[in-house]
DNA sequence: CGTAACTTTGACCTAAGTCAAGGCGCGTGG
DNA sequence: CCACGCGCCTTGACTTAGGTCAAAGTTACG
């Protein structure tokens, strides 16, 4: 069954812009439908030329790469809000693949209305490549962080920006925040070893800086592990919603 | 004394889509200026509000971001064609640096213009979210490399990446491509440190795989370099220009 | 309950980092 | 015109953060 976007419920977290009853409508036009996927689903893959583009409403996964040598890497986890299948909307080819690593649920759209989509309303063409701004700071942000910092920081910077990306949209609650993710798919995230990650997660915990088992994680002090990051906690930015 | 945009030296490049006599008369419209900056001249700064936006016309930089402990991540080459300031255009603040490593000629645009640009011209607009596409994507491969290939992989990918843009830009001859960066400036881009990048690009040059000296590079068998790295030389892409 | 998918721990190893000293080309000014 | 200084590249000796291997715990679940 799907849900009418005017009850998408990304709509009523404070994060996202508001539509206009006009902008509502215009979004329905290219809603083809709700998808639900089990944990462990491939989405998208790299290479594929996908007819079908998604938002993320419910549930989290990951983008990630492949390398010849079996080798992979993290890119970015997937968050309700994220929009899916850019790169094949307008390039024609996936870069990357994304996967669930929780029950998800998507909104549909089909790749063949996307440059209908932008030449209809510049205010939603606007939101693309905001959407894509955002995207590309944030993988500067992570190269940045793989390139220069130590284990620690790696590790204290994955949790703090997770941990600020769940409560700005509102999951988990003030103690906790969900976090399905392997500690192996956090070490192919940030270039580490499992073993290496795993035994600097110890450490954290050991300062009673972060509990993490269950799929949810805490952090008693937020700033404290920033700091460990070396990140500002400073700017928290509004997203659009597509 | 500034160019004409049908006089554009990017205009001839292949690489870049066409533009119609109407288009032309659009892009005009917006182009306030010419700007021309010696070699290492900081051109926009991370966390500033620039109120002006630019396309590198002729002429190489660096895009970078600094940590508070003084490190360094260069975060990407300028080449001629790329738009510089697009997180200005769209979220008000730069998240990163642009500053020039040769004499660099750039086109002059106003970020209060930006909206309307957007707005105006619907195929613009799908132009730039390709761009943020393409910057993306490169910057997840970036991550990549930077995250799961060892030291050798990694220059031998950035200089294969290199060679490619440079080619595909008509820049140097069918010998040499210019290579203006000083080796902390790739160590920097692939965190590495400076010592292990130069011990690493000796043995590139024993193995007469590269030859780099005078700012300038000479790949003779790039597919064995890309081989290397470990990746694909087939994709090559049109870029649009803005 | 069995088993497969994760996490944890310990012992050992190596790719890459750090430190330090030269080298080399180039521009400037005595 | 040459020498001094400065920015960049090169090389060698030594250190270390993080990787690899291997084996034992723990959950989650059919």
């Amino acid at each position: 069954m799907s849900t009418d976007c005017a009850d998408c419920p990304l709509r009523r977290r404070a994060v996202f812009a508001n539509f206009t009853e006009e902008e509502l409508r215009f979004m329905r036009r290219y809603k083809v439908g709700e998808l639900v996927v089990d944990a462990g689903t491939p989405i998208l893959s790299e290479g594929s030329n996908a007819p079908q583009l998604y938002t993320a409403l419910r549930g989290l996964g990951l983008r990630y790469k492949t390398l010849a040598n079996g080798r992979r890497q993290v890119v970015n986890f997937v968050f309700p809000g994220d929009f899916i299948g850019l790169q094949a909307g307008v390039m024609g080819e996936m870069r990357h693949s994304v996967e669930s690593s929780t029950r998800m649920t998507l909104c549909v759209f089909d790749r063949s209305d996307f440059w209908n989509f932008v030449k209809g309303n510049s205010a939603r063409a606007f939101d693309l490549i905001w959407l894509a701004a955002v995207e590309e700071n944030f993988l500067g942000e992570a190269l940045t962080t793989v390139g220069q910092r130590t284990a620690m920081e790696r590790i204290a910077w994955a949790l703090t920006r997770i941990t600020l990306r769940a409560r700005a949209l509102g999951l988990g609650d003030e103690r906790f925040v969900p976090l399905p993710f392997r500690q192996q798919d956090l070490a192919d995230a940030l270039g580490l070893s499992l073993v290496h990650t795993n035994k600097t997660i110890a450490k954290l915990r050991e300062r009673q800086l972060i509990a993490w088992s269950g799929g949810r994680l805490s952090v008693p002090d937020l700033p404290a592990l920033a700091a460990i990051a070396q990140m500002d906690l400073d700017r928290v930015e509004m997203r659009p919603l597509i």
